[in-house]
DNA sequence: TTTATAATTAGAATAATTCTAAAATAAAGG
DNA sequence: CCTTTATTTTAGAATTATTCTAATTATAAA
């Protein structure tokens, strides 16, 4: 693994921040001042491809990259924003479902956050 | 609901095709040969803020829009073609673990098509 | 070392999507 | 109907994320 590859995994794999590859370039900067962002793009695809992070496409932003340890996503639908839960395992559920074996699943739950619920609701009681 | 709001509605419920907007606005210019494509993006995104339609983000491909009746993707992670499954609706069994409502959810199973499974097989007895 | 291979840089190119302002169409009020 | 107002659509520029290309640099192999 290259040098940029092992930092980009530890960046990723040390937080759950759901990072984008400019957050990671900004991060990497700060040690590594000649780093440029198609060098943590290639990287991430590259990481990507090989299943050592996961990319999550997020509605309305760019991609995010993620851990590869299992876990889902409730996502705000009014604000977007993003948290990781750890829901129960669905592989062999879903395995059983249809019959053949599968890679891995992607979750995403859609709710809405708490803040937004309150704004929501506020906005609703004005409209009288 | 505006004229091409209601055309793209129409084309979006009647296949299962997960066209992208490019592909919408070829259909639609067919018969409205002065269709320009910023319609189609202005109509879809209020299609999909109104719950509509649904948008769909699959990995390395423009986002596609699909029919909101439930159901589940199934996506080869070699070739990416995307099919339509259903399976058991998860919603009560996630409010249940979550212990709050949710809006909707979204799955999408990784596999391997039956095409790139052969090919990926036959790669791996070629590297002898 | 010298050579070969792979990684990184720089910055141009691409492609999807959004934005802005003007023009066209539709809806509402008299 | 006609006029006014509001909404939709158009045209095309602008933006943004991402990829690509070629040149350079670093790493590994001979």
């Amino acid at each position: 693994m290259t040098k940029y590859a092992k930092k980009i995994c530890a960046i990723i794999h040390e937080t759950s921040a759901h990072m984008l590859a400019e957050q990671i370039f900004l991060e990497l900067k700060k040690t590594d001042p000649k780093l440029v962002l198609a060098t943590v793009y290639n990287n991430l695809n590259i990481l990507c491809r090989e299943g050592i992070i996961r990319r999550l496409s997020v509605e309305g932003s760019p991609d995010r990259y993620d851990r590869t340890v299992r876990h889902d996503h409730l996502v705000c639908k009014a604000c977007g924003k993003l948290a990781d839960i750890c829901l129960e395992d669905l592989t062999e559920n879903l395995e059983t479902q249809l019959g053949e074996g599968i890679l891995s699943y992607d979750l995403k739950v859609f709710y809405l956050c708490p803040a937004c619920r309150h704004k929501h609701k506020a906005a609703e009681d004005n409209s009288f």
